[in-house]
Formats: C-alpha cells, structure tokens, sequence
DNA sequence: ACAATAAATGAATGACGTTCATTTATAGAC
DNA sequence: GTCTATAAATGAACGTCATTCATTTATTGT
C-alpha cells in the first residue's frame, strides 16, 4: 500500500513518512526538477507554490521546510539551468568562435526562462557555483589573449547585458514592430521593417546575430 | 464642502461629483501623474491599485471606469517615460554622437523603471506613438547614412536590446559580482574583478560604455 | 421634470505566498 | 526496549493583490 500510481500527471514518489533526514523525498534536488517540469509542461505563470507543492504530492506549506521562499526555488531553478551554457570553447577554439558559441547558447537558454532574467540579473552571483565557473572560463579566455585585467569583467558584463536583452527580445510576439494604423507617419521605419520581412528571417534572431557581430568586431577587431 | 486638504500626503483633487464627460478628474493623465508620483517615491513595489486609487482620492474600483487592467496603467506609464529618452540628435549631429546620446539617456530612464522592462520588451510598440517615433528617428538616421534597409530593424533591435539588459544590470547591487567563498577557485575572475575595482569606476557603467563603443565600432566601423 | 448615463462605491472573489500550532514518526540515547 | 529530541508534514488561517459587480449618485441633454 505504498506510492499508489494516482492515476493522475504528478510525480509519484513513495509517499513520505516523516522523521530524520534519511531519505529526504522533498529535497533541493527534488523540489528543482518539479519546478522544471512544471514550467516546461504550462510555463511560468503556472509555477505557483501550490502547483509545486501539488506535483511533489505534498501540502504547499511542507516546501517551507526545506526552501526558505519562492525566490529560493527560482534560484534553484537558474542554478540548474546555467548548465545549459557552454562554455567549453575557451581555450579550445579560437576566442570569437567560443564567445560566439557561449552567447548562443546563453542566450537559446534564458530565451526559454525569460522571467528569470529580471531575478538574475539582480541576484547576487555568490550563491550560483556554476555562473561564477562560467564567468571563470570566459575570463581565462579573455585573459589568454592578452586582455588587461581591467577590462575584463566589463567585456563580460557587456556581453551578458546584451545577452539578457536579446533573450527577453527573443519572447517578444513576431509582429510586436507593426506600427499599425501610425505606418503612414514612419515612412523610413516602415519600410526597413517591410524589407526586413522579405527577408524571411526571424528578427530577433538577426538581431541578435548582427548585434553579437558588431559586439565580438568592436571588442577583437575585425574578424 | 468641497476639496478638504485632507492633511495627508496625497495629491489634492477636487472632489468629483458624478455625470458625464465633462471636467473629468480621473483620466488616463492624472492616473498617469499619480503612479508616476507613487514609483518615483515609494518605488515600484508601492504602485498598487490601491495605493493608486488612494493616491487619487478614489476607491480601487473606480479606477476600473478609467482603466482595463493595471497592465494598461503600466503603459501609460511607459509611454511617458519614454518622453526622456533623447532621439534629437539625429539629424543634427554626426550618427555615432546621435546614436550615444540616444542609447545613454534610454539606458538612463529605464534604469529608473526597471520593472517596466519585461513589460514593455513583450508589448506590441503600436500602441505607442512615442516609440515608433522614436524608431523613426533612428531609422532616419541609419537610413541618411547609407544603411541599407533590411539593416535598420535588427540593428535598432540589437541596440535596445543591449540596452534594455544594460539597463537591468544598473539596478544590481554594487557587489553582485562578488565570489565570496570561490574567489581562490577563480583565479582570473576575481583578479579581474578586482583590477575593476581599483580603476573606482562603477562596474555597471564601464561596462555600458565599453558595450556601446563596441557595438557602434562593430555597426558604424571605427571611429 | 425626466430619462439616460458616466462615474464612484463598497462588498466580495479568487489567486497567491507565507506563517503557525499541531501532529506524526523516526533516530539516537539510556 | 522505552524515552525523547527532532525533522518533517499537515491544514487552517492570514495578508496582499488585482479584479468584478450590483447599486447608488449626480449631471447632462431633452
């Protein structure tokens, strides 16, 4: 009479029996997948303690005994997901192909967290090991090519600041440009924004190869 | 009877009596006033539609006759601040010196609005005339330059989008990047850190400036 | 005077995150 | 083996929000 299957779309996890830490059902570990299952599967808006709570087979106010608030779980959350960075070029490839590659994926990453970004982007860096291994790496790479120390952590501050920004831009609707019924007095911006179209590209996608070109040619120099 | 000072901190108003149109106190403007009022002194977190609404003299509900939803009080509120960001160079200086001017003093404002960001990088820019005729300005600019048009749109989208990330970055804390405990794990980094440091600079404006001349090395060429 | 109506009200609702007193059951001490 | 300290889970409650709605109020045009 153990973990009935519940029939239901929850985890199911041999249903807890309290006591010492033995082993610990509700952990770090456990609460940070449930929170990713939960925003892949109905995204953000639905990552709700009660849902949480609910997924783990839990009441809501259990969570309190093992994560401190909200904000914890969502840099739990970030914590697993910086692993999806790479940052295994320096040293490997050239400088601008491995920034290129981390930028990338820094970027597809916090495309696919975008309510991440504005907790991140504040929260102090000190309690993410791998963000601080990742910052490391790129350092080391900057720094093999001769760039001065002082120069360094504002590169990558820069770098990042643009990756951030092209990562919300990246959730934006497609047609979040269309002028509308205003067209007629933005002659110049209306007719790039038509020839962009032609393209066919996706234009946060261009944007942000185009702006991470002009970054890496203003930083290194011409390729 | 009418208009008691009401010893009180809020914006003084005369008391509306009901009817029609007419002298309307509680339009899209005042609205406007009194939030930019609550976030400029008490900060974004304060701006509730119940500090809103007793800010005005008014009960929670009626707000509701004005607005559809605090989202809409949220882009009035955008599209004001968007009136300081300074797109009057264009034209008139060199377009490296315009595009500075631009992207400084949009960094600057959103900076003081960052919790606008995720908002406003989301929402459809048709409605409001403003940005598009800030977009216009500086298509205008690229355009007399020789840019090509399919160009246009994704270098402003690149330049907003450092931007915009830039600008969330200001709001971190001075010591965000701090490794705390890893720094001997993080050789390079945290002497990069600290060679930042000694220059006395703030992290977060070198590192927009460098970003900036960077991206407009990349996009304009050299100076 | 009257009818139509814009506008304000206050009570109510439904999400949330979070707290707390209480209960449960295990692990280690004696 | 019992006892006891304690980690862990529970459910009820709270406070804060945005938002809705039936009702009232007062003005305007006829």
């Amino acid at each position: 009479m153990s973990a009935p299957p519940m029939a239901d779309g929850r985890t199911i996890v041999p249903r807890r029996r309290a006591g010492r830490p033995s082993n610990a059902v509700l952990d770090r570990t456990h609460i940070t997948t449930a929170a990713l299952g939960i925003v892949s599967e109905r995204g953000y808006p639905a990552l709700t303690m009660a849902a949480l709570a609910r997924q783990l087979g839990v009441s809501p106010s259990a969570l309190y005994n093992h994560a401190s608030s909200k904000q914890e779980v969502l840099q739990w959350v970030q914590e697993h997901v910086m692993s999806g960075v790479d940052s295994t070029g320096f040293g490997q490839v050239p400088l601008r192909e491995a920034l290129r590659r981390w930028a990338r994926s820094y970027r597809d990453v916090f495309a696919e967290h975008a309510p991440l970004i504005p907790v991140v982007a504040v929260l102090p860096v000190a309690g993410s090991p791998r963000t601080l291994r990742m910052y490391e790496a790129v350092a080391e790479g900057l720094s093999t090519e001769g760039w001065h120390p002082e120069r360094i952590v504002p590169a990558i501050v820069a770098l990042e600041s643009f990756i951030f920004g092209s990562a919300l831009d990246a959730t934006a609707p497609l047609d979040i440009l269309d002028p509308g019924q205003h067209a007629s007095a933005l002659p110049v911006f209306a007719g790039a924004l038509q020839a962009q179209r032609a393209t066919g590209a996706g234009p946060a996608d261009t944007a942000f190869e185009l702006g991470l070109d002009a970054l890496l040619t203003g930083m290194l120099g011409p390729a």
